[in-house]
DNA sequence: TCCCCGATTAACT
DNA sequence: GTTAATCGGGGAG
């Protein structure tokens, strides 16, 4: 049910903010492995050249390359030489903003989701970004590819979630500039969530 | 070329 | 609470 028919594909918008506000409640849905599906409750933006804390604050290089690319592509990066973390490049083309998917709710596909994560308990499943990634079976050479058929991963939802289900904090795991409020949190879904 | 640090997680004490 | 795992970017030398 997760990948309902009428659920419609997400354009991604210019707008960072505008795109965490569509990301949140949307479903994540895997092409590659039928019947995978997660909703979206926390996603984290990153605004690119304009913003010390992002990988793309100094410019192009071989592995930020992908975030100055359209909204839609997928940019992956490595963390701590260890995990993965997804994010869904935004606009305007050239700036390199960028929404990071931080947890999820798991949907359909949960043993799978187990297996790769070796891990039991569903609340924690896709708990973090590292998490989200590797149960999705994401891999560094995911990066540069578009949403849809090109990374076999898709974004599709159904309703907008309201303003006043959003809650807003602190990012996450910075040094830079880490008192802004771009972390965004889908209350329904704080339980899968990082609190605010 | 070397060294330090990070958009993290899990396994410790 | 602390720390190890491990890789790329960036600044110092």
């Amino acid at each position: 049910m997760g990948a309902s028919i009428e659920a419609k594909p997400v354009q991604v918008p210019e707008d960072p903010f505008e795109a965490a506000k569509l990301l949140l409640g949307a479903e994540l849905v895997s092409l590659r492995d039928a019947g995978l599906s997660a909703r979206l409750v926390e996603v984290e933006v990153y605004l690119g050249q304009d913003d010390p804390a992002s990988h793309a604050f100094r410019g192009p290089t071989r592995r930020t390359l992908p975030m100055f690319g359209p909204p839609g592509t997928v940019y992956v990066y490595r963390s701590y030489g260890i995990h993965l973390c997804m994010n869904v490049v935004t606009g305007p083309v050239g700036k390199a903003s960028a929404v990071l998917l931080r947890a999820a709710q798991p949907l359909e596909g949960i043993d799978l989701m187990r297996t790769r994560r070796k891990l039991q308990d569903k609340s924690l499943l896709l708990k973090g970004p590292g998490r989200l990634a590797q149960a999705f079976g994401l891999s560094i050479d995911d990066s540069g590819k578009s949403l849809g058929t090109d990374l076999g991963i898709s974004l599709a939802h159904k309703d907008t979630v309201g303003e006043a289900e959003i809650a807003w904090g602190p990012r996450i795991g910075i040094s830079k500039a880490a008192e802004e409020p771009y972390r965004a949190v889908w209350l329904p879904g704080i339980k899968w969530a990082s609190r605010p």
